[in-house]
RNA sequence: GCUCGAGUGGUGGAAUUGGUAGACACGUUGGACUUAAAAUCCAAUGUCCAUUAGGACGUACGGGUUCAAGUCCCGUCUCGAGUACCA
């Protein structure tokens, strides 16, 4: 008999709790009423639940995925139960790197993979995807899908390509600190040139005076402005990998290689379009603080951004007239400079090197630039370096210091160049020692004969001139002040935090609103938008190394029409002389995947006009930012700093009116897989039972976890099946079954540890799978699921159903009868409980509490519609079907969700009595009920009377005793 | 290396301010019901000693503070996450 025909009579004889159609009943009904769609409109107050939207991947959903929907969607209909008017929205981020490579393999558009993998449907490769909506819909949440938002529809990317057209019409004021739009600057520059602009720009920027300005040709000063907006191109290094075929950016990459695929990660130099996000660096690291969010996401974001106080020190080369700038965190170890490092890819050294060291320096730089990024990470105890030749001067002292090269000094942090201390660094140290460099010491009472010493609070300058004898903090400020005044520093803030390159090599993403004419980019205005993907052959690279968009025929952009044209009106260099049609070629690139998700908790907020606005004014005044942001903590540098930045820079602009996206964020934790392993004898088709493979040389295989039972028992008839290679296999068993290994990994599909939610849902329900993903653990902790473990919630619904109806006949049974002094105990106590877990999100103990709840009034034999409704209220925003059925029959006609949470009434909780426990030097021996108003004589006059007092004391007298009225006796001795 | 987190039964995990360690489940064992299985119900279940009564030991390890420590302090170990020649 297969599980589903008993379990269709087993529902039918001995119990009534028909979950599949209870649930499929209700989320029709929530379906058709609209019972989740949000008001723009309302007298409650608003509160904002978002989760991080998926990207819908052909995989479908496992039952990890929908973790932290569930956290959120208990929190959404907890806060409408308390009269909130709750933005519960979900979408999809559905731009992205695996719909294009399976469109590359298979031909199919993007598009349609994407749509398939949302609605369900079958591929072209004859695969049935279930869809992510339809997996979605099976576990019943209250999302308000009719806002929902997709980042590949042109509707949405329209405001994302309208966004990239606002950034690169702004530009950076540190003097008012924000941005402003790019004509403040060019009148500024009018005014008074650039001597006195306080941007965020390009290095390196040649100062002019207003005169000047207003005599450069047009060119010349888009040239210029190009340098200040806050998206620009530029010739930068970049993280190219070969094997995408795309750049990437440096959240993209882990330990060298690419995130995604594990691909080599190269440098190389490309125009690219890049975010000027530098110039927020000071505002996101101020605004963490404002925020309720764990404080490891918060750490690794400073980490990013990485703020360092210090100082630039140039110094002067001997015979050369370039300056040395460093950065230094430590100028108060001025004097200890004994050499200097340089990275080996600067430009400098060739200018330097003299020619007699010239064959060693180029040696070595060869050498380096061999070595990959990885290898260089790989390997930092071997000290490598050369020395240029040249000499630099101290800044005060006008001693010369040599001048070298090491890779231990990084091309693109600070300036590539460093001061080596070696005293107080301890890899200055260890290349002076290795290098036979000296190592002067400045500081007092300290021995640096075996390491550097860094240590900066136990400070104290030695052997520095005007510094000595002071400690860290006023050695720094003199020194500053020191150098400021001969001219050769001063005080500085540098930020780790690069600027983010926004262009990717791909087709499936967001097209840049742009065209070149002369070489210059050209904005297409939001009227025009959006700027729709073109269609094309082979989503490739074209043979000429160009982007896939490249092989678009039609991809040029007539400024008189403001339409897409074909490629061939493009006047043609060929002929250089003939008129300009103002036809021009459109952008190859296109945006990164962070581009649609920076600002999508936005667009949730506009249902009505989307055509008009990226979200109204209303709207977003009325819902402020994201009360609640629930989601996986691996977005921590990505995702959640790009986002904070876009809202900052939207502020800035007046087009939102929150500084932060994101008020509050929990990260739930990921659900893990437990592996089922099969043991194969080396070189055999044998298997061996687990018992039996310890000592023998075996190899361990990946069971597909379906064919396992809860006591790890093999359906060895399924394997066999399973796989060709495995019809013949003999199966040696211990007390006749088969036991597997296990194992907990990461669920994935590769390890065959995969679990299905739409297979719980129809075995044991929606209900069941809520709370027994939150029953699992604390929701921000990794766990691993046990399918056989749900036994224990489903039988715990299956009981608080019985609660409301009688056993035998399973007839509804809720009467009016006053409830009884226990039972409303027991129901204040869970109504307490449940409502402080909730908002300490601490979902796995309410559950719980549920148990307790149903355990104690099943055991009072509770049938009080006085207790039993307030309860269906409580358990409604985990097991909502259950809940809404039992709603209805209890006679209400409107969806439990309009209810209001039941008031917790400290009265039914007062006792009269606590039951004390007696214990003896710390250890309880026995507990005693007295009343909870007897005195703390009275309770230690009593105790000590007591015979077991005096059975345990043995005829000692204790030296103290100990009463905390309400707690604890304790008596010593 | 640095930063942050965490170590509690066979398993997942409770213990919100120091006050009865192991709630609630899973699993296991035994029992009831059944031709049988499933389901349901009942009982036991930290470890060790003891026939019972009861006792001893127990929250990674070693110390400490306290009448009382899973919880606070010091040190050590292990695991996880983030980050890294960042000057």
């Amino acid at each position: 008999m297969s599980t589903l025909s008993r379990k269709r009579i087993y529902n039918t004889l001995t119990m009534k709790y028909h979950f599949n159609e209870i649930e499929a009943k209700w989320q029709k009904y929530w379906a058709d009423k609209g019972t989740f769609n949000a008001s723009n409109n309302s007298d409650k107050p608003k509160y904002y639940v978002l989760d991080m939207f998926p990207y819908p991947s052909g995989a479908g959903l496992h039952v990890g995925h929908p973790l932290g929907y569930i956290a959120s969607d208990v929190y959404a209909r907890y806060k409408r139960l308390k009269g909130f008017n709750v933005l519960h929205p979900q979408g999809y981020d559905s731009f992205g790197l695996p719909a294009e490579q399976y469109a590359i393999q298979t031909g199919q558009h993007p598009a349609v993979t994407t749509k398939v993998n949302i609605e369900g449907g079958v591929d072209n490769q004859g695969n049935e995807i279930a869809g992510y909506r339809n997996q979605l819909d099976k576990i019943g949440f209250s999302f308000d899908w009719s806002r929902e938002v997709r980042t590949s529809n042109p509707e949405y990317y329209k405001w994302t390509q309208w966004i990239f057209t606002e950034l690169f019409n702004s530009w950076y004021n540190y003097d008012t600190n924000k941005a402003e739009g790019i004509e403040t600057l060019v009148s500024a520059f009018a005014k008074e040139g650039n001597g006195n602009i306080n941007a965020a720009c390009d290095d390196n920027i040649e100062p002019f005076t207003a005169a000047q300005w207003n005599d450069f040709s047009e060119n010349e000063k888009q040239v210029i402005l190009l340098q200040y907006r806050l998206t620009y191109l530029a010739e930068t290094e970049v993280n190219w990998c070969p094997a995408l075929g795309t750049v990437l950016a440096n959240d993209e990459i882990v330990n060298g290689v690419s995130e995604r695929g594990g691909h080599t990660v190269v440098r190389k130099k490309m125009t690219q379009w890049s975010m000027r996000i530098s110039a927020y660096a000071e505002r996101l690291l101020q605004g963490l603080d404002s925020l309720d969010w764990s404080e490891s996401i918060k750490e690794t974001q400073r980490n990013w951004i990485g703020k360092s106080v210090g100082a630039t020190v140039s110094f002067n080369l001997k015979d050369h007239d370039k300056k040395i700038e460093v950065f230094t965190t430590r100028p108060d170890t001025i004097f200890g400079v004994s050499f200097m490092t340089l990275a080996p890819e600067l430009d400098l050294v060739q200018e330097i090197t003299t020619p007699e060291q010239k064959e060693k320096v180029d040696a070595y730089i060869a050498s380096t630039a061999k070595r990959s990024e990885r290898e260089r990470m790989a390997d930092v105890k071997t000290i490598t370096g050369a020395f240029t030749g040249a000499y630099a001067e101290h800044p005060f002292t006008k001693e010369p210091i040599p001048i070298w090269i090491g890779d231990y000094v990084l091309a693109g942090y600070g300036t590539g160049a460093v001061m080596a201390v070696p005293c107080g660094d301890q890899r200055d140290y260890d290349f002076a020692k290795h290098f036979g460099i000296a190592i002067p010491n400045v500081f007092e009472g300290v021995d640096i004969s075996e390491e550097a010493f860094a240590d900066k609070a136990a400070t104290v300058i030695a052997n520095s001139d005007f510094l000595n004898g002071l400690k860290y903090k006023k050695a720094v400020k003199l020194a500053i002040y020191e150098l400021e005044k001969v001219g050769a520093g001063s005080g500085k803030t540098n930020y780790r935090l690069r600027d983010a390159v926004f262009s990717r090599q791909r087709y499936w993403g967001e097209p840049f609103p742009v065209y070149y004419k002369d070489g210059m980019p050209h904005m297409i205005d939001v009227e025009h938008l959006p700027l729709e993907l073109p269609e094309i052959e082979k989503y490739l690279p074209t043979e000429d190394g160009e982007p896939p968009l490249g092989r678009a025929d039609v991809w040029a952009w007539d400024s008189k029409t403001n339409k897409v044209v074909s490629n061939d009106l493009v006047r043609s260099s060929a002929v250089e002389n003939s008129e300009d049609n103002g036809i021009y070629p459109l952008e190859l690139n296109t945006m990164p995947g962070w581009a649609g998700s920076s600002w999508y908790f936005f667009r949730y907020m506009e249902k009505a006009q989307r055509d008009a606005v990226f979200a109204s004014k209303e709207a977003m005044d009325y819902w402020g930012n994201v009360d609640l942001y629930i989601g996986g903590s691996e977005h921590g540098t990505g995702h959640l700093l790009y986002s904070r930045f876009w809202v900052k820079f939207l502020k800035d602009r007046g087009h939102v009116s929150v500084d932060e996206p994101f008020q509050k964020m929990i990260n739930q934790g990921m659900i893990l897989g437990t592996s089922a392993f099969v043991y194969r004898e080396e070189n055999s088709n044998t298997f061996l039972s687990l018992g039996l493979s310890k000592d023998k040389q075996v190899q361990p295989i990946h069971a597909p976890v379906a064919f396992v039972n809860a006591s790890d028992e093999l359906d060895v008839e399924a394997f066999k099946k399973w796989r060709p290679e495995f019809k013949d296999a003999e199966f040696i068993l211990e007390d006749g079954v088969y036991k597997v290994g296990r194992e907990v990994e990461k669920m994935s599909k590769s390890k065959y540890n995969v679990v299905n939610p739409d297979e719980i849902c129809e075995q044991y329900g929606a209900d069941t799978l809520r709370m027994y993903e939150m029953f699992l653990g604390p929701l921000e902790q990794a766990k691993p699921w046990n399918t056989a473990g749900i036994t224990g919630v489903h039988n715990f619904l299956k009981k608080f159903w019985k609660l409301y109806h009688n056993g035998a006949e399973a007839t509804f049974n809720v009467t009016d009868t006053p409830a009884s002094k226990d039972s409303l105990k027991t129901l204040h106590k869970t109504i307490k409980k449940v409502q402080e877990d909730i908002e300490n999100f601490s979902f796995n103990t309410s559950v719980s509490t549920f148990m307790i709840a149903a355990n104690e009034l099943s055991a009072q034999k509770c049938t009080s519609q006085e207790v039993l409704e307030p309860l269906a209220i409580l358990i409604a925003p985990y097991a909502p079907h259950i809940a809404e059925e039992l709603w209805s029959k209890l006679g209400h006609t409107e969806s439990i969700s309009e209810a209001g949470f039941p008031v917790f009434e400290e009265k039914h909780l007062v006792e009269s009595a606590k039951n004390y426990p007696i214990s003896f030097n710390g250890k309880m021996k026995f507990t005693l009920e007295l009343p909870l108003d007897m005195s703390k004589d009275e309770i230690e006059k009593t105790v000590m009377a007591h015979e077991k007092t005096q059975m345990y004391l043995d005829g000692r007298t204790p030296k103290k005793v100990i009463v905390v009225p309400g707690k604890i006796v304790n008596i010593v001795g």
